[in-house]
DNA sequence: ACCATAGATCGGGATATCGCGATATTGGTG
DNA sequence: CACCAATATCGCGATATCCCGATCTATGGT
C-alpha cells in the first residue's frame, strides 16, 4: 500500500485541480493518442505543451502555468526532448492521491 | 457502484479542500467523540459549530462561513435542533467521491 | 417582554488566483 | 551568427478567496 499524503501535499493537489481546466487536461492526459502525432509518441514521454494549449483554448502563457502549477503538485512529471517539453500523469503519485482520499478523508 | 460526480461538483469539492483548516474539519468529524460533550450525542445528529470554531481556532463567522463551503461542496449535512447546528460527514456522498476520484481522475 | 447564546450574513482590507500580452530563454536550423 | 519555433517568466488588471469584526436572526430561559 503507498504512503499516505501529508495535508500540504494534499491541499496542493485540491488547489490544482479545483480549475476545470486543469481538471479537464489531467483526464485528457489519460489518453495520450486522442493529441495530435508528434515527433517522439505522446504515449512514452507525454504530450506537448503546444497539444495541451490547443485543445485547452488558452494562451501559451496560461498553459504553461497550468502545467506548472499541475507538475508542482506533483500531479504530472515532464520531460525535455529538444525544444519539446512532454507532460504526462504521475499514475504512481496519483494512486496514492487516491488511496489517501479513501482512507485518510 | 455509485454514480460518477461532473466536472462542477468535482471542482466545487477540490475547491472546498483546498483549505488546509477545512481539510483538518473533515478528518476531525470522523470523530465525533473527540468533540466535547454535548445535549444530543455528536454520533448521531453531528458536531455543533461552537466545538468546531473552538478547535478550528478561528472566529465564529470564519467557522460559519468554512461549514457553509463544505456543505456547498456537499461534504457535510447539517442539523438544526434547538439553537445548535449540528455537522456531519456525508459519508455516502465521499465514498462517490473517492469512486470517481479513483476510477475517472 | 427581556436578555443571553448560537449561528448566519454583511462589509471590508489583505492577499491570492486567473488569464492575458509582452518579453526572455532555450534549442534547432541554415 | 541570424532566425525561428517552443516554452518559461514577467507584469498587470480583474476577480476571487481569506478571515475578521460588526450586525442581524433565530431560539430558549427567566
Amino acid at each position: 500500500m503507498a504512503d499516505e499524503l501529508d495535508p500540504a501535499e494534499l491541499t496542493a493537489v485540491f488547489g490544482a485541480l479545483s480549475n476545470p481546466a486543469r481538471l479537464a487536461i489531467m483526464r485528457w492526459l489519460k489518453d495520450p493518442s486522442d493529441f495530435p502525432p508528434q515527433l517522439e509518441p505522446a504515449e512514452d514521454v507525454g504530450v506537448c505543451l503546444k497539444h495541451i494549449q490547443s485543445r485547452a483554448g488558452v494562451s501559451q502563457s496560461t498553459a504553461s502555468q497550468y502545467m506548472a502549477v499541475l507538475q508542482r503538485a506533483q500531479l504530472v512529471t515532464s520531460t525535455k526532448i529538444g525544444p519539446w517539453v512532454h507532460y504526462k500523469r504521475n499514475d504512481e503519485f496519483l494512486d496514492r492521491v487516491a488511496e489517501t482520499i479513501k482512507t485518510d478523508l
